[in-house]
RNA sequence: GCCCCUGUAGCUCAGUUGGAUAGAGCAACGGACUUCUAAUCCGUUUGUCGCAGGUUCGAUUCCUGCCGGGGGCGCCA
């Protein structure tokens, strides 16, 4: 079978859900598990396989809208056909202690207490804590991040980093192989200038600049130059020459640039907590040798085209201004490549040497046409196989508080650098009002979890596709869908297990009992989090993910506030009680791990 | 001009591929702390789902056409 996917780029409609959700070997999702037990009796009144229709419902635990499709396909009444498949189905009190036929034929699901007790004690004793492993591993590769050398990192790179990061986390996670990729943008006519500026400056000196980070200076005086100067231009122009031919000293110094900045880059990585190392660069200069590659096998192919002094190739159904066919360039009237041949030859990189089966490309929606043509072409040449997915992973721009992109009071980008410590001060102001008794430098460990996981939080919690305003005291809030409401749950319950004075381990053998229903709610929540974790991946959508942990926030507190744990009345009680604290807290702590948010023992 | 994304409560956002009376948080109002961390909880209030058609038992969801916002459309990446 293959992996589920999200559209093509190239508009193949993925395959339904459905299916994916029967192939897949769900380990704990209650509804799964119903829509399973009721696939049979569906089949055998259908006369062949057909969807149950489980769905979550708010008058009940689940409920099952199969019957009404089912019925207006074999001309009958939806409750009589409701009555055929439970007849069949015979007894289901093992799950479920209700089955209400509602409204024009919903059945109306209440799981019984004993089922999802056992469910969450099995689910919670798996090391995955319920979630299926991925039935077919597949190598992943995720491009993400790709910042300039010699400039500065932006909010543009802040999304594609931290999607891109919990991406790679989440199918990490269920077992698939995943390799990143960083392609930063180490290559081009800019660096004639930037490499002749460093001359002017000394080695030295202009390392430096870049080691603290004064990427933005350094590059905006080597433009003003560039601009202002001839003989600096000219100078630049021929740096370009040596630096394509290989010049070894122009090398060097190009390599200086390079290195220095990605010092740079992981200081802010180091930051902004995320996986990337040096070990994922894959610059565009790997790709340099493979560009004449890229020619030459699109010519064989007689794919080929010379236009307006430029070889390029027209994808099918491509259209520009006029109407007229939409080339993507190969190679430019000067000779020289651009990015599409680098994005080609690092297409036909990842499926002859690594071997990918998908690739993410997490990269801004402006793209979209771009990484389309890419496909395009890829797909035609044969170099992309039908089984081979290819995925734009696009997301919106930040905004400011006036709606439009977040920028600087000086107009400039936002310093992602700066951005990130203004949020680890504003954590750290926010836990000395509330916390004061709490120790420095354990302080200034909670600061970094808090502001840097609210930070990823608010770019993760919504719909990647759209914009997402930018606000300080939202994202650091600590009620509504925030990353600190969701920690502090965490926090709050290794609070209890301090108190109590109990390891949490010895918890873990636990069947519980759920007579309130906060308990309930809580356990059916916990059931879910396997659902959660493989919608997320389904859609590339982590804030899938986010909903459900804040869900599991809610329905925490709201235990916590109804159900005593250390003062319970019973040891049972207590034993019970204490179990759903300890998997509260493991399934919060793997599901912001896998978004890549620290969860704090104490706030 | 063509194409892509987007439009849901005063604000910020969900909405599980077509299901029941569209949900959260913030804001507003009313309650609950000699606490297992009140950084919280409980309750009340909030809608022409951009507009108009169509498909059908049923549409925020699918189709068509408009309107508003953002973006892209040949040698920058």
């Amino acid at each position: 079978m293959s992996t589920p996917e999200v559209t093509g780029m190239t508009g193949t409609k993925p395959s339904s859900r459905v299916q994916v959700r029967q192939n897949r070997d769900f380990m704990a999702d209650p509804l799964s598990l119903l829509a399973r037990r009721l696939s049979p009796a569906f089949a055998a009144v259908a006369g062949g396989e057909v969807d149950p229709v489980v769905r979550p419902s708010e008058h009940a635990d689940a409920q099952v809208n199969g019957a009404l499709a089912l019925a207006k396909k074999l001309g009958k009444q939806p409750r009589e056909v409701v009555a055929q498949v439970l007849d069949i189905a015979g007894d289901m009190s093992d799950m479920c202690t209700d089955l209400q036929v509602a409204g024009p034929g919903f059945v109306n699901v209440v799981f019984a207490e004993k089922f999802l007790a056992e469910q969450v004690h099995v689910a919670m004793a798996s090391e995955a804590l319920g979630v299926a492993a991925a039935p077919v591993k597949r190598k992943y590769v995720v491009d993400y991040s790709a910042p300039n050398v010699a400039k500065e990192m932006h909010v543009g790179h802040l999304r594609s980093t931290i999607i891109g990061d919990a991406l790679v986390r989440m199918l990490t996670f269920v077992g698939h192989i995943v390799v990143r990729e960083n392609h930063i943008g180490d290559w081009g006519t800019p660096f004639g200038m930037l490499i002749e500026h460093l001359v002017d400056l000394g080695e030295a000196d202009a390392a430096h600049e870049l080691g603290v980070g004064d990427l933005d200076g350094f590059y905006k005086e080597a433009r003003r130059k560039f601009e202002a100067d001839d003989v600096f231009k000219e100078r630049a122009r021929a740096r370009v020459v040596a630096l394509q031919g290989g010049d070894p000293d122009t090398l060097r110094l190009w390599k200086t640039l390079v290195n220095e900045s990605t010092k740079y880059f992981n200081h802010v990585y180091g930051l902004l907590d995320v996986l990337l190392t040096d070990d994922d660069l894959a610059g565009e200069s790997k790709y340099n040798t493979l560009l004449p590659q890229v020619v030459d096998r699109l010519a064989k192919l007689g794919m080929l085209v010379e236009s307006d002094g430029a070889e390029v190739v027209f994808p099918a159904g491509f259209t520009n201004r006029e109407g007229d066919p939409l080339p993507l360039i190969i190679r430019k009237g000067d000779g020289g490549y651009n990015y599409a041949t680098t994005d080609l030859a690092c297409v036909i990189d990842r499926v002859e040497n690594i071997g990918a089966e998908a690739s993410l490309y997490v990269v801004g929606a402006p793209q979209a046409q771009h990484l389309q043509m890419i496909e395009s072409v890829s797909r035609t040449a044969g170099w992309l196989s039908d089984d081979a997915d290819m995925v734009h992973v696009a997301f919106g721009s930040v905004l400011g508080a006036d709606r439009k992109m977040l920028k600087s009071r000086s107009g400039d980008a936002v310093k992602l650098a700066s951005l990130l410590e203004e949020a680890v001060d504003r954590a750290n102001r926010a836990i000395t009002e509330k916390n004061p008794e709490m120790a420095d430098d354990q302080r200034a460990q909670v600061a970094k979890m808090i502001g840097i996981g609210a930070v990823k939080y608010s770019d993760l919690s919504s719909d990647r596709v759209k914009d997402y305003v930018f606000d300080w005291d939202r994202m650091l809030s600590f009620e509504g869908n925030t990353a600190p409401y969701l920690q502090y749950a965490h926090a709050r319950i290794c609070s209890i297990f301090r108190r109590a004075g109990v390891e949490r381990e010895s918890v873990r053998h636990v069947v519980p009992t759920l007579d309130a229903p906060q308990e309930r709610s809580l356990a059916l929540r916990l059931l879910q989090f396997d659902a959660a974790v493989w919608d997320a991946i389904d859609k590339y959508s982590p804030h899938r993910l986010c909903t459900y942990l804040y869900d599991l926030a809610s329905d925490f507190t709201s235990f916590y506030e109804h159900c005593p744990v250390l003062r319970a009345e019973s040891d049972s009680m207590r034993n019970s009680r204490l179990f759903l604290c300890d998997s509260t807290a493991r399934v919060m702590n793997a599901g912001l791990a896998v978004l890549g948010i620290r969860s704090p023992e104490m706030m």
